[in-house]
DNA sequence: CGATTTTGACCCGCGC
DNA sequence: GCGCGGGTCAAAATCG
């Protein structure tokens, strides 16, 4: 499955590159958007469930360079912004997102372009911590939570840190129930991953807890068969480790 | 009783 | 200068 994904990710380079040689300008147009135009774009362009990690660094880093104001390119240089998307229940109208780290909401608003609410969280060991995170449902599609994170966490995971902690150990069991039976189960169980593809630490441990457990054939080869099979996880990984490679370079 | 959530008020940058 | 809209504050309410 990743030598396919691979190889459709490097297809979709090439298109990408010969179509940014006929279009040289494709650049210039996006990058002099304004910013929030430039937000649209972005959200717009991944509308797919999956990581958008470290826009600073990524293939948008060009919309990032429209940060023309000194204060908007500070907050380009000192946060580093991540938008991760949550596959969720439409009927849920909560704006948890179960990333395992701890966090306390300080406001809640709704946007003019998005009729649903956005909740903004801290991590709970501000001011020590400084990262936030901003949770709105997409405009597009309901059922999909956008999380924007800015700033990296300064300590563990309080999962692996404080492994008693009942609260944080609650969120993450509350998903079990419903997803079962559910055939999004498999949506929820990559969710968890990649939204924590970010965190180096984090993935490792997900790796080797995943290491560790028994899973039945069948259901593995039933859960890739549909992965392979949905279009929108398959851009979406194309997406994560062409973010991954950039990163890398 | 401390931690967290809710929610209206306030602040501030931006466009006109 | 003014109004709009996103982000934050903080008091009250709620929760465990």
């Amino acid at each position: 499955m990743l030598t396919e994904m691979c190889e459709n990710y490097n297809t979709l380079r090439n298109n990408l590159m010969e179509y940014m040689k006929k279009n040289p300008e494709t650049k210039e147009v996006i990058s002099s958007s304004k910013k929030r135009k430039s937000d649209e774009i972005s959200t717009s362009n991944n509308n797919l469930i999956g990581v958008n990690g470290n826009n600073s660094e990524s293939s948008s880093s060009d919309e990032d360079q429209s940060c023309k104001k000194p204060r908007e390119l500070e907050t380009c240089i000192k946060a580093k912004v991540s938008r991760v998307y949550f596959k969720t229940e439409a009927s849920d109208s909560s704006l948890i997102v179960k990333d395992g780290y701890q966090w306390r909401k300080y406001g809640q608003k709704v946007t003019r372009d998005n009729p649903s609410p956005r909740a903004y969280f801290k991590c709970s060991f501000a001011p020590s911590c400084a990262v936030k995170k901003k949770v709105q449902r997409s405009v597009d599609d309901p059922s999909v939570t956008v999380a924007t994170y800015e700033g990296e966490h300064n300590h563990p995971h309080p999962s692996q840190m404080e492994p008693t902690n009942n609260r944080c150990r609650n969120q993450m069991n509350s998903v079990a129930p419903s997803s079962a039976a559910a055939p999004s189960t498999v949506t929820l169980d990559w969710t968890k991953k990649t939204k924590c593809s970010n965190d180096s630490s984090y993935k490792n441990r997900m790796i080797n807890s995943d290491s560790k457990m028994e899973i039945p054939q069948i259901l593995v080869e039933q859960m890739a068969s549909s992965l392979t099979k949905d279009v929108k996880f398959r851009a979406a990984l194309a997406a994560a480790i062409s973010g991954q490679m950039l990163h890398q370079n």
